[in-house]
DNA sequence: ATAAATTATGAATGATAATTCATTTATTGA
DNA sequence: TCAATAAATGAATTATCATTCATAATTTAT
């Protein structure tokens, strides 16, 4: 993992790989799993497709290591923003922000992600859905956890937090398949959710 | 479409039909466009593959119709729920029950929607996501007529109707993706989607 | 400089599945 | 009862890829 230890061979085969996904990434993200051939992946690539075999076993690891990299990514960032300090408020709102950032960086995935989630998944012996949504359901929980302090503290409002992380989270998304669709006239706000989110949860009004 | 001035023969080959799109649902639902066979599909309806091609050009026209069909079900439900009389909370409220009404009554096909509308779509040539969306646009928009319509009485606060829209479908959706996924633990309930919608939106508090 | 090891190549192979169509079976109307 | 018409059949044809592998090119180490 750590670029510095590794010769300039091996050095040069990650970047290869990095490539690979990469190509891979903007392909699938077009047109999903099947409607993209390891033979265009690798013309994309500049490589030849035997080459593809020799960083992956098969269309469906391809596959896998592009979508699990990428989720991985998604969900330390997440992660990590909900350790912050701060009010249960502070906590929500640092969450969305990165969210969205995240999101924002990572467009090409979006609808891949969505799809794995939500969706009937591409490549379903690939069991990515599973591991996706361990993940998914994981930060659900800490932003319950979340809600959950607030209502002791009295700035949220007593309902079931794990609901409430849920509409939250419908609501981010729903801004977000607005945006990919719209993107001139619909932008990607924090505030505008957490405005049309808070005004309703947030007992003390939006200040506090 | 009237089956009653059909032959006995016309309408025997439309029940025919209705059970290959019925079985067409059946796995798609489960597997997904390209995980799915002509074959498959044939031998569960117990036709021959030959026979599906009397009723649909291709697997990808016999894919589209059974999704148009679906989606107009959807889209008219929610289109009549959309015109019954009432003050603007009442409106909304009649539409997010036929909206769980239709989900919770076509289950299979909600997965297919989400994809289709949010996802990266199964075929791309088919063109499906552009019809379904115009559709999903339409409901959209008379929402955010109904919020629009509310502003103005002052039941609602003074948030771009359109977006307020969004954020319904939002919660909607992922309270149904919730439920999908853990059908025991979080029941698909109006009322609680309501009220954590609502609760916000609504000036007056719940009543009046 | 050269053998050994690594990496890359792409034509050939094999599997799967969509589609066709000559033939059979069933129904209708005379 | 018997053509004529409509429906249904499924083996054969084709098309599309994923995957393999014998060969070539490149790099490294001696």
């Amino acid at each position: 993992m750590d670029e510095r230890s590794l010769s300039r061979r091996q050095r040069e085969r990650l970047r290869h790989r990095q490539e690979i996904l990469e190509v891979a990434l903007d392909l699938f993200s077009e047109r999903g799993y099947h409607n993209v051939s390891m033979e265009e992946i690798a013309r994309k690539a500049e490589f030849s497709v035997g080459t593809l075999y020799t960083f992956f076993h098969n269309k469906e690891e391809l596959y896998k290591a592009m979508v699990l990299e990428k989720a991985e990514e998604f969900h330390n960032t997440l992660i990590k923003s909900l350790s912050i300090s701060g009010n249960e408020y502070k906590k929500i709102k640092t969450f969305v922000d990165s969210l969205i950032n995240v999101f924002m960086k990572n467009l090409k995935f979006v609808r891949i992600y969505l799809t794995e989630t939500r969706g009937i998944p591409f490549k379903l012996k690939a069991g990515l859905d599973e591991k996706i949504k361990a993940q998914y359901e994981d930060i659900l929980r800490k932003l319950a956890d979340i809600f959950s302090a607030g209502i002791g503290n009295n700035i949220f409002k007593r309902i079931d937090p794990y609901l409430l992380a849920v509409a939250l989270d419908g609501i981010t998304s729903s801004f977000l398949v607005q945006y990919l669709e719209h993107p001139d006239e619909h932008p990607f706000d924090a505030d505008l959710i957490l405005s049309i989110f808070f005004d309703q949860v947030y007992e003390g009004g939006l200040n506090s």
